[in-house]
DNA sequence: CTAGGGTTAG
């Protein structure tokens, strides 16, 4: 703020504005400032050094770079580089990395092309940031490329830039080619195993997550918390016979001090919960001395999916007594909590325990289960997360479920974003609820508006077809 | 002087 009024005219004082500036974005004071005005003094910054010519300073360009970029505006570093006659590699660096930052691997590409037609060599760092921006299904392709560039550029043994090769390999889908580099290493650091790990894992190969996890203490490497978060995904863990392994994950964890660290007990709790032991995440749960939405979504997610659908919603509400605020996961996890409650009520049928068990949820017990939706859905308007998609997507099911259709064609109808599951969802619902005519009609207009049925579109219409006639199936 | 590999909920 003090910088956007202050006069900068000397080429000293220049300097010294960007690097307080570049300070600002890149030290501690990193968020005190809102990015709109830290955007606004490196524009006046940028006016200033425009004005002295100093633009053409590869140096000065560099900084300025680096602060739009922090400032998300990776065109108007752009801007400086493309004006820049001559650039280092720092220059190209920054420019790739500023992509990368952002996932833009397509332009990444295009400037690490004109930095090689041009006579630039890349260094190693020139190589980590491209691989990062290729670290994504449709970076494969160019990413290959950078490997035998690498190769042949004499960066083979360079431990940072192979372990960015077996990540770029992992982040693109290609986890054989990711093995295959993490192998040929002959030098590996906590980074690269905790890198290999993580492919392994956000591929569903938990076991083989597992032993190299121990296989990297055998041979004197002592992992981090990133190597916990790295093994602890729901996709490395929801697989059956998880659950052995993902204990003897947590026992090191103890053992090593990162009980108390939130994010890995965060983790632990989603773990458990996916690999079918609610206990085990409750139990890290109430352990935890700090707590973050993150935790708590966890956990009421977990409890919903494992059919605690009363002890979620209570929780549900313990967070927010305790000033914690929802956000749009939560209430996904609230949703889906619903949903097993009330599949669980009607696979049990109408039975004095579940009208009991939706009282407590609800003071009500004659409202029951509509109440409490209503009472997610007043919550989820205040908190403005009911234009999310998902958010809708769960109370329209959830207002079918309940028998309240009006509800539910009511949020449809006033949703601004739908997707297949939203339609999915109100065409089942109506046609449950012997609405098999409005049920069809919309199985029609959504055919019109360019969305494709999937499976359980067609199985809820086809329900309708066997109880109104055969007319329709022909139309499908 | 400047660029920099890995990170949990859905």
């Amino acid at each position: 703020m003090w910088l956007a009024g202050m006069a900068v005219n000397s080429t000293s004082q220049l300097f010294k504005s960007l690097l307080v500036t570049s300070e600002l974005i890149d030290g501690q004071n990193r968020g005190r400032l809102a990015s709109s005005s830290l955007y606004d003094i490196c524009t006046r910054v940028h006016d200033c050094i425009l004005k002295s010519g100093m633009d053409q300073n590869p140096y000065v360009a560099n900084k300025l770079m680096r602060v739009y970029i922090r400032c998300g505006k990776v065109q108007d570093a752009r801007h400086v580089f493309d004006k820049l006659v001559k650039k280092n590699v720092f220059n190209w660096t920054t420019m790739i990395g500023g992509y990368a930052e952002h996932g833009r691997p397509a332009d990444a590409i295009e400037v690490y092309n004109q930095m090689r037609q041009e006579g630039g060599r890349p260094n190693e760092v020139t190589y980590l940031s491209i691989l990062k921006a290729c670290a994504c299904p449709v970076g494969l392709k160019w990413g290959k490329e950078i490997h035998a560039h690498i190769s042949h550029g004499g960066f083979r043994s360079d431990v940072p830039v192979q372990t960015a090769l077996v990540n770029m390999y992992a982040k693109s889908g290609s986890i054989k080619d990711a093995r295959l580099v993490f192998d040929e290493m002959a030098e590996r650091n906590v980074i690269t195993w905790n890198v290999m790990i993580g492919g392994l894992a956000q591929h569903g190969f938990g076991q083989e997550a597992f032993s190299l996890f121990l296989q990297m203490q055998e041979e004197g490497f002592v992992p981090d918390s990133t190597t916990y978060l790295s093994i602890l995904t729901a996709t490395a863990c929801s697989s059956a016979g998880a659950l052995g392994w993902v204990k003897e994950v947590h026992r090191h964890a103890v053992k090593a001090g990162f009980d108390s660290d939130m994010r890995v007990c965060n983790a632990l709790v989603h773990v458990y919960s996916k690999s079918g032991s609610v206990d085990d995440a409750r139990l890290v749960f109430e352990g935890m001395l700090d707590r973050d939405v993150i935790s708590w979504s966890a956990m009421i997610g977990g409890l919903a999916q494992n059919g605690c659908g009363h002890e979620a919603f209570s929780l549900f509400l313990k967070m927010q007594r305790e000033g914690v605020i929802p956000n749009v996961t939560t209430y996904h996890g609230c949703g889906q909590e619903a949903f097993s409650l009330f599949l669980r009520m009607r696979r049990e049928g109408v039975v004095p325990d579940a009208i009991t068990y939706m009282s407590i949820l609800n003071a009500s017990a004659s409202t029951g289960a509509l109440g409490w939706v209503k009472e997610v859905h007043r919550q989820a308007v205040q908190a403005g997360l009911d234009s999310d998609v998902r958010v809708g997507n769960a109370l329209v099911h959830m207002y079918c479920k309940t028998g309240s259709i009006s509800d539910a064609r009511l949020m449809f109808d006033g949703m601004v974003e739908r997707d297949v599951i939203t339609w999915t969802a109100m065409i089942s619902g109506l046609a449950q609820n012997e609405c098999g005519q409005e049920a069809f009609s919309l199985f029609l207009q959504m055919q019109r508006e360019g969305f494709i049925p999937v499976a359980t579109t067609y199985a809820s219409i086809l329900n309708v077809c066997t109880s109104t006639g055969l007319a329709m199936v022909e139309e499908i």
